[in-house]
DNA sequence: AGGCGAAGTTCCTTGAAGGAACCCCGAATG
DNA sequence: CATTCGGGGTTCCTTCAAGGAACTTCGCCT
């Protein structure tokens, strides 16, 4: 499969596409989120292919997204979130609300997310930081901005 | 290339993964939502494979984020949101800042959202939907949901 | 009747994901 | 000192999805 690179388009989706885009990358930042930062903590847990991994794990580090860090006096390392991937994860909460609600089935949402301030089960709630009012799709209007396309 | 199918883990990122993750589907939403509805305006302006675009629509109207729609006597066709579809554009907002604050470069971001309600030039800010105060990666703990695996 | 244009479909090529086996390195063990 | 062990990869082959260009279909319009 060649795949069409979306970088240099004129669009921060296509962009970011670029750095969590490929198939498993979101996991793979999911599961050092909670904790799993080591490869062969990773791959079993996806069940990821070791090759597919290997390429996911260096394509984040080259992004800056993951820090790969020794733990040891052995060749061991492990992954941990930069604050650019840790502001990437922000795109993953987000999903979870979406897939809770339109994918989770009777059973319920696999997990439940406990806001550290409030001490409440909550789901991230998307609002305008300028006025601080919800803002959903269609509460914007779209203009052209200093780094559209010429 | 096979690829694995993620929508039977127990993760909602996983479930989302298998609705938009594949490459080419959030471009098309985000197409969709900006007001290219139709086939030829989406291939043109993405410049995809006219198939793999077929298969993508196919798939999206199949999970219910799009929705067919006729708008001409002859075999002609137009894909609007659904619901669900409008809701998904919300990880689309929040893809959009990241790729803005860390892959726009010196010219800053392509696209500017005014947020209608107040009129400002504005981007979308996590918030926790309990208490209403900023809510980012690291200010939840994860708990074991009803719908957590078996 | 002939042409047009939107919306696909077909078919061949290329290259990425799957998957299993293998390798390297340092530590600990006998 | 040789051997095993375990983490973290690398190699190599197979399979199937994306790229891309050509072709088809259907109803309107001249």
């Amino acid at each position: 499969m060649q795949r069409t690179q979306f970088g240099d388009m004129s669009c921060s989706i296509a962009r970011t596409l670029d750095v969590i885009g490929e198939p498993w990358s979101p996991l793979v930042l999911r599961d050092v989120w909670v904790g799993m930062t080591r490869f062969e903590q990773i791959q079993s847990d996806l069940g990821i292919s070791r090759k597919v991994l290997t390429e996911r794990l260096h394509h984040l580090v080259e992004q800056g997204v993951l820090e790969r860090r020794p733990y040891d006096a052995r060749p061991r390392y492990e992954y941990h979130l930069t604050e650019k991937g840790t502001e990437l994860v922000e795109m993953l909460m987000v999903m979870v609300k979406w897939g809770d609600r339109w994918l989770a089935g009777p059973a319920g949402p696999p997990v439940l997310y406990r806001h550290r301030a409030c001490g409440e089960i909550a789901e991230v709630d998307p609002r305008c930081s300028s006025c601080g009012e919800p803002m959903h799709a269609d509460d914007v209007d779209l203009l052209p901005g200093p780094g559209a396309a010429g």
